[in-house]
DNA sequence: ATAAGCTTATGTGTCGACAATAATATTTGC
DNA sequence: GCAAATATTATTGTCGACACATAAGCTTAT
């Protein structure tokens, strides 16, 4: 199981119809089984969650303000598509984003913090070794780490966008792509590098070697999926 | 008028109720007109609109994906009031993401765009000679220059997120203590700075400078208000 | 007099129905 | 046969009313 699905959102207990439909079309548009860029029919929905419209119009309101749906005025909300462009700009927030966040990080993670990002590391190696870039290390198992330093930036604005938003974009569009973070060992490597930069408590390495590991990933996507739109 | 004002927000033409209420509480909140930390009342502000419940709860929940409103089940909505650790969190978030939009604008804003900063800068100069660090240059032309650039880096997820949702925090809390940017001086000659680096499209040193601005203004407000929060 | 429990009331959450808009299908004219 | 205009249909937007939960006020017992 990974880390990163049983965050903050799925602990909570949705004492509201409109919660509870928010986290499951969540879900269920980060899995893809309301697939990117279908429509989203109001009726059919409600029919299939056996409620009214009104809760589910707000769901889908809110979705829409985490950018998982679009929607037109009287036309109606489709589940968005991510373009290899759109993706590309995402990531480099990321790389600003999660740079500064590393550079927190190292200056304010506790020694348990740092302990846990450790262990965090020693797991995914032996993953590694076991199933050379398999699916836990390539589609949570990365996201887990960068969920771990984030959350050691302990500025609670950073971790919000970058844990409740921007990463189920990026989920999403893993899910539906099932290509993923394909340089495990590079990948591997950098994250210890990263970790041994927060251990040593250097803020500007920290950074720039995280910047470094995104931008990567980042050209090594442009490349792979350059041709095809 | 403030460059900030007119944006493509206010522009459009509100088809749906829903939408309407969603800028006209989004502006009201803003300014101030609905107080930080007030509730908000569903049934006062239907009767004060002459609308349903329904198209403002939507409204209601758009603002709470937009952090302007916080929300609890069974209890209300409140507006949100930043405090000054938030501020400061949100002010690393900004040195992150503006410090990446500098660089992408050095590297991408047409000459045009060039010129047109280069102008906006210009009439900073002027009004700051005329009047000192006046209503003008410190409310709203401020986050005009940082607009422009933001608006330069042609990444439209950066330009959204900063422009749409960021901005509107902090245009907030400046109307709320209407205290703000209070070294223009200074301000004017790092915005001078940032605008040569653009210009010679020096990548690096418009991030580095971009980041200084903004770090040393966090700085400032930290000093000036870190005792009385 | 105070605290606990009950009652009331205000406000949020949800529903079903109606109105208005946009997309589709049909008809009409050339 | 095709294009434009019209009619139709399905879906979205909005409304008023009801159900339920929380909070406030009142009663009662210690």
């Amino acid at each position: 199981m990974s880390l990163v699905s049983p965050q903050t959102n799925e602990a909570k207990l949705h004492r509201t119809i409109s919660d509870s439909l928010f986290y499951q079309l969540q879900t269920a548009i980060i899995k893809g089984e309301l697939a990117a860029g279908s429509k989203i029919s109001e009726p059919e929905l409600a029919r299939k969650f056996g409620v009214s419209r009104a809760p589910l119009r707000e769901a889908i309101r809110r979705l829409e303000g985490q950018k998982l749906v679009e929607r037109k005025a009287h036309v109606g909300a489709r589940v968005v598509s991510l373009s290899l462009e759109e993706l590309v700009e995402i990531s480099f927030m990321r790389e600003a984003l999660e740079g500064m966040a590393c550079r927190l990080a190292a200056q304010y993670m506790t020694d348990e913090e740092v302990f846990k990002l450790k262990y965090l590391l020693s797991v995914h190696e032996k993953n590694q070794d076991l199933q050379e870039g398999q699916a836990y290390y390539q589609k949570e198992g990365d996201l887990d780490f960068h969920f771990c330093i984030v959350q050691g930036s302990h500025n609670n604005k950073l971790i919000n966008l970058l844990c409740d938003e921007l990463y189920h974009l990026i989920r999403m569009y893993r899910y539906q792509f099932s290509a993923d973070s394909p340089r495990p060992k590079h990948a591997f490597d950098e994250h210890h590098a990263i970790v041994d930069a927060i251990e040593k408590r250097d803020g500007d390495l920290a950074e720039q070697l995280m910047r470094k590991h995104i931008s990567a990933a980042r050209q090594n996507i442009e490349q792979r999926y350059g041709d095809n739109p």
